[in-house]
Order: C-alpha cells, then structure tokens, then sequence
DNA sequence: AAAAGTTGTGAAAACGATTTCACAAAGAGT
DNA sequence: ACTCTTTGTGAAATCGTTTTCACAACTTTT
C-alpha cells in the first residue's frame, strides 16, 4: 500500500472512481440517487485511499458544523463531568463533537469562551444555570445559535432549559428537618455571587422555614467554595458562632462531606446532635460516615436529554423547550430525629 | 444598532472600514505592516458589526483548526475529569479549544472517535494510555496528527507520553506493604484487559513481591470496574476465598473505597486486621474510614504538561517527547503493620 | 407516439476566509 | 537625482467540499 503523503482528496476519489466529485459527494452524504454500481466504486476508491472528508471545507460549504459546544463551572466536580459524560454520550451517536469549555463560576469569562464557540461555528451551547452575562446571550442569538440551560429549570424567552427547580429543592430540605422535628437551623450555602441556583436553594430553604414561623435573621447561612476545607470551616463557624444548630442543609455534597468530617474531629454527633443534609448524591454520599442524607440531582439524565434537545428538529424543539427533572430525596444516616 | 440578521462577514467589515478584504484579514491576524489609521478603522468597523471569524472558512485556507481532541475512557471518574480540566484551561489560554470523546474503554470505540476527531481537523490528540488499535495510530499518523499518551510514562517511536511507570507505582506499593512486615496479600486489579496502565500496576505488584520470595501463585488476584460495589464483591470474595490477606492493593481508590465498605459491613478491622492501600488519592481519599493510604497520580498536571507538549513549537517538542511524572506514596489511616 | 415525469450524472458556482503576487509610494543609500 | 529597499495595500487565486443547474437517457402516462 502506497506511503500517502498528504492525504486523498475528494477529487482524488472521485477520479480513482471514474467519476465526478458531485457523485462522490453525494455517495458520502447518503444520497440515493446513485447508481448502485457507481456508488460501490466509490465506497471502494475511499476506502483505497484512506479518505477522510475535510470537516471545515464541509462545514464551509454546507453551513452545518455537527458542533456542539457547552461551557460549565468546572469538571472538577463530579455533578458536571458526570452532565458532560451523558451529553457527549449521546452526542457523539450522531456523530455530532462536543467543545468543552470551563469558566471557573466567572461569568465574564464565560463570555470569551462562548466567543470562541461561535467562531469554531457550534450550532449549539449548553450552559449552566440562568446567570449569565446579556452580552453572551445576545451573541448567541445574533448568530442564532441556540442554547440550552440545564440545572435550572427555568427557561428564558429564548433558549431552553433542562434541570431541576433549585428553590423547591430548597423547601424540600426544608420540609424533611422541620418534619423530623428540628427547629434550629443552619446552611452551609455554595457561592451565591452569579450562581443562581446555590441562591435558589438558599432562598428555597429560608423560604419554607419561614412558612413555618422560623424567621430568616434566626438562620445562620454561611458560604462556601465547593471544596471539603470550605465544608469543614463553614460548619466550624455555625457550630462556634451563636446557638447551635441541630440541623445543616449544604448546598452540596462536598460541603456536606466536610461538614461531618468537621464534626468528627470536634467530636459532635452526627446525627446525634446535628443533622446533615447535603445536595447532589455523589458517590461521595456513600462514603461518609454517617452515609449522607441528600437530594439527587439527575446529572446524567440533564446531559442526556440536553443532547436529545439539542438533536431534535425545531418542529419537535417546541415540546422539550423547558424540562423539569425531578428531585428525590434519598435519606440515609446522617439525618434523625431532633434529640429532646 | 441595527439587528444583524444573518451576520456580517470579513467583506462587509472591509466595506465599511473602506479597504480591501485582504487587510481586514491582515489586521485580524496581527500582521504588523498595516498602517495604524487602517488598522484603527478596521478595528472599529470589526466591532461594529460585531464581527466573528468563521472558523471553518478561516481552517480551510490557513489549514490550521486550534482544534485539539481528546478520547478518554469516560468522565465519570474523577481521575479523568480532572486531567480533562488540566488540559482544557491550558489549552484555552491560548485560544486552542478541546474536542472530547468517551469511549468507555473500548479501544474500537476509540477508533471510531479518532476517525472524527481526524475529519473534524484536530491539530492533536491526547489519548489514554499505550494500548491503541494499530489502526488508529495508522490514521493518525497518515494524517501528520501528533498524539500524546497520558497516564503512562512510555512513548512508542512516534507520538509523545507525559504520565507515570504504573509498573514502578505496583513496586511501590508492594514495597511499602512489604515493609510493613506483611506476607499475606492480595489484590483488586482494574480490568487488565485492552488496558495497560491496570496491567502494569498489577504486574508491577506482584513482581515485587516475587523479588522478595512471595510467588504470584500465592498472591489472589481479582478484577473489578471502577465502581464501589465492584470494589465491595472484589474484597469479599479475597476475604472468603482461601486464605485471608492481611494487605490489599485496589488499583484505585474507588475499588479502595467499596473494599474499606465491605469490611465495615463485615466486621473486619481496617487496618487491624487488613492494611488497604488504594490509587490515584482522589478527594475520596479522604472520606473514607480510616482515611485511605494511597499513590497520589498527578492528574492535572498530566493534563496541563500535556497541553504545553501540545502548544510548544516542534522544536521545543523534542525536550518534551516524554516526560515521567513522579508518583508519591501518601500515607494515611487504611495501612499499619502487620498483626502478629 | 408524443408529452411528461424520473433517474443518474457532471460542470461550475459558491461558502468565507487567507495568501500570493504585483505594485505604488515613501525612505534610504550613493 | 537615481537606484534600492521598505512599507502598505488591493486583486485574484485558492483551500476542499456541497449545491445548483442543466441535461441526457429512460419510464411512465395520456
């Protein structure tokens, strides 16, 4: 077999097949108007030659890119990667490539990534929640680029939206303690600063605390990085500052993880002197001790159905343009009953 | 502002900035000979209509994408995901975007994605490993498409590596055992087959047990995926089966992790009755208990070494062909020295 | 048996940038 | 003052496909 040096072109293929490169096209691109015949010898020149079609030549011309891009936080935390692992999955059956792009929670940054997807031509953007810069938006839709939203249930006038209610969520938490009987509280809350949805489940909390008589200026909420240091210094300050509470929602399992293992070396009962509950169901959920009551969050079914939507023809677009997943709670052992 | 409709393109910036195509594109790539005013006119025309490139007609003339790819096995394990991120801040820094495929350590899949990657344009491909279908390096290799190993310390002829000796990581954990006063072992391989680094910890276990008299044929050996509940039938069926190890190696922590569960649920003492040492030293590492002892892989540096392999020019590339990482022992509660 | 479709194919234009080449104007060297 | 560079610019070719249009060769309808 020959040494190619650069590689076959389309030409090539069609000459070594006896025939136009219009034909050819139309054999690679499934046409059926081809003669069987000629469409086997170009099948078998292609293959002769180790034809690979030019992907920006194609694009060029045929103005669909089968790119798609999506821009998260980070992929250092097990709740997107897992997102992005069910996206591309499902992406890549249709043979359509996935652009990642990680904006460490900075909006602004996010802007320059999304530049840079609209140069590279996706034909769509997954984004993270609903906070975003105008400018970013304004972009995509100039270039009629369209978007999805996920972790987020809330769809704008534009774009779509896959993902959960983050203030429910919020209430849900609240709900299963207050049930169990607690009365003081506390949050460990992510970041709130740009980041809709650890607002969402803070307001979500407060909120239905409230509903309860539990007045917000009695709850203490402290913020925290999506790290296992931040868990543990955050849980330290609400164990050391005021009254204590007897029952911790965290925004994250993370946080949740280091809260207990704050309690651990403080030497507080979990739950036997305070509940945790966390958010997301991690793997990490099981590995604490206690296991970790938590809210799971459908981070691979987002990423799938992202895809599904972004696959699908305008005309069925209208149907899967807002999706709200549901939240379960899965309780395990770090939460009981409030201890009289 | 007027509302663009399709969107402008490099002729209509020329057209308002009054000069030719030619120097739009000039001032858009930096080339210095253009003269101030011009440039400035441009600049502003650009920004006006609020211009993007297109990537796919700008790839075709110049024949350079700034597209990268990367297969790996999935980024579900945090072991990848963070390499991933690594690589993709990196590379992001310099305008270089990252195409990302799973292929679920299947190294036909593999093949698969390569084959798109390549029509997609990649410039170069970070690969998982040294254990690839001939014909995806073929390909590649056809295509002047360099690629970088990771996880592994090995280059072939072609093609560059940046990762560790999992051979060398296996001795060093047998050593550590070894010196620990056990004799009794056993171990819980990742699955070995189509995948090299897995093999290489293994073998590189049981050689050094071997140097120090301890045959393979005394050693059990069990497979598992990297999952907990692989990690918890793995241990159990080494605690039920023949004799009782008083040291297990898990190729990750993951496997470390569901082994420390089942011994919890089993009433067997960690590390009183079974040292456990695991690999990688996620953030899991930590959340276990006992805390796990465990080889600490230097996932985002691979990825960024990897990307400054990938961005260097050729010259430089020849200091950076292969570039062995350095794997430490991170010693915590899972291990102590034998029982007597 | 003529008109009206099908089917299969090729020639040539087009996609939107970059690059090559040519050339004018201005500056430098003698 | 006259060549020799240097600097700045535009016209046109080009990258490798897809797409449009035209058209010939058959079928089918009337």
């Amino acid at each position: 077999m020959d040494i190619e040096d650069g590689s076959a072109k389309l030409i090539d293929v069609a000459r070594l097949a006896n025939c136009s490169p219009a034909t050819v096209s139309r054999v690679l691109n499934g046409n059926p108007n081809v003669n069987e015949v000629v469409r086997d010898r170009v099948v078998r020149a292609a293959r002769e030659l180790g034809y690979v079609p030019n992907g920006s030549a194609r694009a060029l011309r045929s103005t669909r890119t089968r790119l798609v891009g999506a821009i998260i936080p980070t992929l250092d935390h097990a709740i997107y990667a897992t997102m992005v692992d069910g996206l591309q999955a499902r992406l890549s059956e249709k043979d359509v490539s996935l652009i990642i792009n990680t904006s460490g929670y900075d909006i602004n940054l996010e802007y320059e990534q999304a530049r840079l997807l609209v140069e590279r031509g996706v034909e769509s953007v997954v984004l993270v929640g609903s906070t975003h810069l105008p400018a970013t938006l304004a972009m995509l839709e100039q270039k009629r680029i369209d978007y999805v939203y996920t972790y987020t249930s809330k769809a704008m006038e534009s774009g779509a939206a896959v993902g959960f209610d983050n203030e429910k969520a919020g209430r849900t938490a609240a709900r299963y303690l207050l049930d169990l009987g607690h009365f003081q509280f506390g949050m460990i809350a992510g970041i709130t600063q740009d980041n809709d949805r650890a607002a969402g489940r803070r307001d979500g909390f407060l909120n239905e605390l409230e509903r309860s008589g539990i007045g917000r200026a009695t709850v203490p909420v402290v913020e925290g990085a999506y790290r296992l240091d931040d868990g543990r210094r955050c849980m330290q300050r609400l164990m050391e500052e005021g009254t204590r509470p007897t029952a911790v929602f965290c925004g994250s399992d993370i946080l949740a993880a280091g809260a207990i293992k704050y309690c651990h070396a403080a030497g507080i009962e979990v739950p036997g002197q305070v509940s945790i509950v966390g958010f997301d169901n991690l793997e990490i959920a099981e590995l604490t001790s206690p296991e970790l009551t938590t809210l799971e969050v459908p981070a691979r079914d987002m990423g799938r159905i992202a895809a599904d939507y972004i696959l699908a023809s305008p005309s069925q677009r209208l149907h899967l343009r807002q999706r709200e997943l549901a939240i379960r709670l899965i309780v395990r052992e770090s939460t009981a009953p409030v201890r009289r």
